[in-house]
DNA sequence: CAAAGAAGTGAAACGTGATTCACTTCTTTT
DNA sequence: AAAAGAAGTGAATCACGTTTCACTTCTTTG
């Protein structure tokens, strides 16, 4: 008589926390992780509020892991991009348009990402994906020093600050509203502050 | 018979103002803008709740002259620096000096200066005031140009680039707990990232 | 000093959103 | 098909901080 729930429906239960996370990380998008209530969650779902709580433990858990899979997608793409074949500087150069384009289409989601506080536990939790942007960008700045194509540098203290610029950038002059500058332009110009500031060419 | 308070008696009541001001500035130095509630911020002054509302209309307007203050106070010191005789590359180096040892006592401060989001109102204000630090930077790097020892740049965006990257640093690696790095080290790295980033030298 | 009004008080009302839990529904097992 | 337990529900409760307001205290004026 003991029931066990068979992999097809513990498929299913998977299937209603990745759909949670989904639609919070859409909330983000939208709104930021102010948006993201229980009950906003819940309802774009289309599951009730308890369920939510059958999933994650506290509302905490539950950004936590939006948090989670937003970045790591981002951080995935940017991966890629270094792991191309080419010169440091063309890497360089591909990986910072890959990071802003994608930042910029869901500007939002960036900014909650890089930088809108939470609680002390996602705070906790960025700290942690700080290091792991800062390690995505170190591995080419360090090759480029050995290469003896970059200058001597602290490549851990670079790699934060670029991504630092970069997400400055992004939230700043930049706003929605404020539309004196082509996207592009900007673009632009961050693939070049990008390279000057590890001084690359 | 009708009261007017006197001189004396405004004075008064504009220190009580003051002091909440401050009361909640040192209330974001140690715990950020999470850290600030009406009483809290009533308690440090040692007033009534109710007395911050005879002072200012809500929290938001609060917070928001919290918020004012503390940046000004920090763009003052940046400015200051920049006004003095010397080369562009000299002064870049030393308002970056001034901003980052200034930032790491008082990290908390620049955090929540910087970053912490709060509400919407104080998030207008921040977008405000990132306009204001960039403000801040870019005649020095519009000098640099026209001098010719700066390359020709977007200088807003290498402006906000650069506050972002020291603000990134500021909050990142080097949280209190990771002391694996000198706090010297750290500035003077930023110092050459910074020079570097718009091609001073 | 008495009246008028400003400044200050703080307990109570409110608002918002997280969390709980008794209950229903769905699955599996015998 | 009945029992056992998992998944899902959502109204009720709780937590916590903001805001209000009737009231007290202080200051000024005639």
């Amino acid at each position: 008589m003991a029931y066990k729930p068979t992999a097809n429906t513990e498929a299913r239960k998977a299937q209603t926390r990745q759909n949670l996370l989904n639609q919070g990380l859409t909330l983000v998008n939208e709104g930021g992780f102010k948006s993201v209530t229980i009950s906003s969650v819940a309802k774009r779902a289309d599951v009730a509020t308890g369920t939510v709580y059958r999933h994650f433990t506290s509302k905490s858990h539950l950004c936590t892991e939006i948090f989670q899979l937003g970045t790591e997608r981002e951080v995935g793409k940017v991966r890629e991009a270094l792991a191309q074949q080419g010169d440091v500087a063309t890497l360089l150069e591909n990986a910072t348009r890959v990071f802003m384009q994608r930042a910029i289409k869901g500007r939002q989601l960036a900014y909650a990402m890089i930088a809108e506080s939470v609680d002390t536990e996602l705070d906790e939790e960025r700290k942690r994906y700080r290091e792991v942007w800062a390690h995505t960008y170190e591995p080419i700045l360090q090759r480029g020093v050995n290469e003896g194509v970059l200058p001597k540098q602290n490549v851990a203290i670079s790699a934060a600050a670029m991504v630092g610029a970069m997400a400055e950038v992004l939230v700043g002059p930049l706003s929605p509203s404020t539309h004196h500058l082509e996207v592009n332009e900007l673009i632009d110009a961050m693939v070049d502050f990008c390279k000057r500031s590890v001084g690359a060419q």
